[in-house]
DNA sequence: GCCATTACTTACTTTTTTGTTAGTACCCTA
DNA sequence: TAGGGTACTAACAAAAAAGTAAGTAATGGC
């Protein structure tokens, strides 16, 4: 997250990867809150302030973190208003607004993973039971 | 990727993101290479050795590593034939097949957002420029 | 002058992920 | 009997990501 060595092989890596556009795409929004943050801003604007109130278990940190590389990621647009206390508003921006109709989609093909999955180990574990 | 620590902060905030189906979903292609592979499966049947050569850059360990947890995950099917030298075929699942459309949209909107990205990307160059 | 509020920083530690290198098992062929 | 091919595995090191704890700045109200 933070400052990375230019030259490793896991630098190297990531440029391959992201070479193909579906990896890149994963990768902007593959930051363990992020999508949880897009998310909450999909019904509007949301100070810092409330972010972090409804996503209780991230820290100033590390949501701190996240925005900043949603914000340059072209992701989030931030707004600082010139006050005391100050306030900051956080919202989608044109391109990721596009991305809404397609997250509906994985999170139904999410859902429905998490209802097969769950069968399938329901079922190894009635084999199991049979076998001893 | 290994053995993690049942206790950490870090894995209960993983149990925490996960409960949300779309940061579910995505993160079951969230290894560097899944993506990549899953891509390559999409045509069809494919050997160890032919992933490994068509992804030029991954190791055999890695490419190992993302197979065994895509393969937990019910996201490609591992057949071993049992001839000597070993043969080992991979495929999507069924699952994974009803995910092949929405990587198409994604990937079409990586394109479109790494090319908003260049315009603005030079559009503040030039201004810098300018202001010299 | 002191405290509260908001949106962060900074320095540091822990955990996880990724990469490197050198094996292994198996049988077939030369 | 030595070497080749295939699909791995194991031990270790490096890098990156995530988490912890303790600040900071600015100003309005008490």
């Amino acid at each position: 997250m933070a400052k990375r060595k230019e030259t490793s092989t896991n630098t190297e890596n990531r440029n391959y990867i992201t070479s193909c556009d579906l990896t890149y795409a994963v990768c902007l929004v593959g930051g363990r809150w992020k999508l949880l943050i897009l998310c909450k801003l999909e019904k509007g604007k949301l100070r810092f302030g409330e972010l972090r109130n409804q996503i209780c278990n991230i820290t100033e940190r590390m949501l701190t973190l996240q925005l900043r590389e949603l914000e340059r990621d072209g992701m989030v647009k931030r707004t600082v208003y010139a006050e005391v206390p100050p306030r900051v508003e956080y919202e989608l921006t044109e391109i990721s607004l596009k991305l809404v109709p397609i997250w509906g989609l994985i999170s139904n093909w999410g859902a429905e993973h998490r209802e097969t999955m769950l069968q399938k180990n329901t079922a190894e574990a009635e084999n199991l039971i049979e076998q001893q």
